[in-house]
DNA sequence: CTGGCATGTGTAAGCGCTTACAGCAATGAG
DNA sequence: CTCATTGCTGTAAGCGCTTACACATGCCAG
């Protein structure tokens, strides 16, 4: 990107305004005069530079997005949908992946810079770098985390879901239930579905910790929950990643999943469905989770909108195998 | 981002020269006027914009990545080791997801413009924007993508794997193969697979043609393949996601996976484990395969080096069950 | 005492655009 | 024939930074 819009004036022998104003087609340019800027324009394969033009017009034309990690098929999907959105309105949208970061402040931060909104997944941010940002008040939504003030969020439904697969299972028969997730900080997704399921299932469900919502994670955890002696008859698990692990942990006990022990999962994952068996879930809209911010994002930075708002997504049950062989 | 650094200068009463200065560690600063500089900044909350920033410097400290999808795995892991290196590197990453859009060129033009390099995946651009782009002199890696002179690339190996993926198939003693994946352009990555495949087996294998590389048209072309008269008794899909819907059509028609017909894929994506029977597979190292590109673009970049480079990373080829009992 | 040299600090010129404002022809009305 | 429009184009002032250069100081050697 060398040439400049200078270059572009002196071969067609106008001002720079007239250069600008007719490539952008504000205010009016005679058509001769408009075809010797469009031609030196080819000649010199012209592109106005994003940084001049940014600079110029005060708005980065583009979005940030904040999320752990990408390798669970979760958040690529919600960053898809938040893309496509973006794009379709004229913004580039700019990555910052936390994973074991240590300087995640000055990146979030610096990416707040380069940005005109931030999209920031649950829990990635610290409360008063958030209490900062809205201070500074860059134009912000929370996806999957619970409502703050001074930033829009957009989730999706847990109680409600976690209530009905809980009943499911319950209809099944089952006694004794584990609920099998990472350590829930208060008010995230994770935490919600272990209310819902609790509600339900009152003391017959125990919940059971992981270190991380992996595969690996749970796993590891799953081993030696089925491998003791009170094994629970249904494990209900934080999210899908996590009941892949369990499967594998059952396998390789040699349980049969779901005759001994019956296995949920969240999210419904690409890998939820190809599993054996395949794994019943609660599928979230998590392209549309994307999308939705990206809109949100959009009226809060045309300032159509300063009052925050909180959506919530409906989410709906998938019934597999992998909860037991249906009563009816 | 409200503050300029104007308002830090005249709050520390000094010159924006030296608020610069200070927070830059360029030239020296007092250390008294250091600290005045630096309360300063930390009562108004000051960072600098990048925009000003990069405008000055002539560098965008970020780097752009042009990829078809981020539905698949592969996708996404290579997004991350891309973000991860370009983050210790000090850039962003601008994403653009070519997905369905009719505006291609345009897109990626602009894209070039915020950035200081690109990363692109084999044919997403099309071939007269990549000389473009090579005109203007934009630091360009491709991945999974023939060399192309003026370009860095960077690939995995295709034919090796192929061959001895073919190979164990045929230890198998399987008579009859077919090779299923989309229509092939030259150079590709999947007609390279095709052409290490075809080496070995030679007639006995017949392709395929699926519409995309998606479970659902994976599902489609073997629900066709499987369910005819001449059905082959294994089945090399060009990637896991197209085996995949293999395995679903197979089930579907009662075909046991892999006693009656055997099925590979080919990246080793996250469900490849998971799918029952497990896949067999060729891992590729997708991270690596990002952040090996974005180490490249550095180098680029800075200019350590203009002349294009083109590495092949090693793939590897990972037995599971779908292809059958294995005969020792 | 001076001249020379660090050491600090400020001034101002960009970086590549957009756009308010001014200026200048050509045109039509009076 | 004059004057106010209208239509088009140019000038120049930003936008928020970095940095070359100039300009003090203060210090020490001569």
């Amino acid at each position: 990107m060398d040439v400049t819009i200078y270059e572009v004036a002196r071969r067609a022998g106008v001002s720079i305004a007239t250069v600008s104003r007719t490539l952008r087609g504000t205010g009016p340019v005679a058509s001769k005069t408009r075809e010797k800027v469009l031609k030196a324009v080819a000649e010199l394969d012209f592109t106005p530079s994003r940084l001049g033009v940014s600079l110029a017009e005060g708005r980065h034309a583009a979005n940030g997005i904040v999320f752990p990690d990408l390798a669970g098929p979760y958040y690529a999907e919600v960053l898809l949908g938040y893309e496509e959105v973006a794009s379709e309105l004229g913004r580039s949208v700019v990555i910052l992946s936390t994973k074991d970061r240590d300087n995640v402040r000055d990146l979030i931060r610096d990416l707040a810079g380069r940005v005109d909104g931030l999209l920031v997944f649950g829990q990635t941010a610290p409360d008063d770098l958030v209490a900062e940002l809205v201070r500074m008040s860059v134009p912000l939504v929370f996806v999957a985390r619970a409502p703050l003030p001074g930033a829009d969020s957009l989730r999706t439904e847990n109680i409600g879901p976690a209530r009905l697969l809980a009943g499911h299972l319950r209809e099944h028969g089952y006694r004794s239930y584990a609920f099998l997730g990472a350590p829930f900080a208060d008010g995230d997704d994770i935490s919600e579905r272990w209310a819902g399921v609790r509600e339900v299932l009152g003391e017959a469900v125990e919940p059971v910790l992981t270190a991380r919502y992996t595969v690996e994670s749970g796993y590891e955890a799953a081993l030696r929950l089925l491998g003791s002696d009170s094994r629970p008859e249904a494990v209900i698990c934080s999210d899908d990643e996590v009941a892949l692990g369990a499967i594998l942990a059952a396998e390789e006990l040699g349980l049969a999943v779901p005759d001994q022990v019956a296995i949920t999962g969240w999210d419904d994952i690409m890998a939820a469905r190809h599993a054996r068996p395949a794994l019943t879930t609660i599928r979230q809209p998590m392209r549309e989770l994307g999308a939705g911010a990206a809109r949100a994002l959009d009226e809060l930075i045309a300032g159509q909108r300063d009052e925050p708002r909180h959506l919530t997504l409906p989410a709906e049950l998938v019934i597999r195998h992998s909860c037991g062989r249906h009563p009816r």
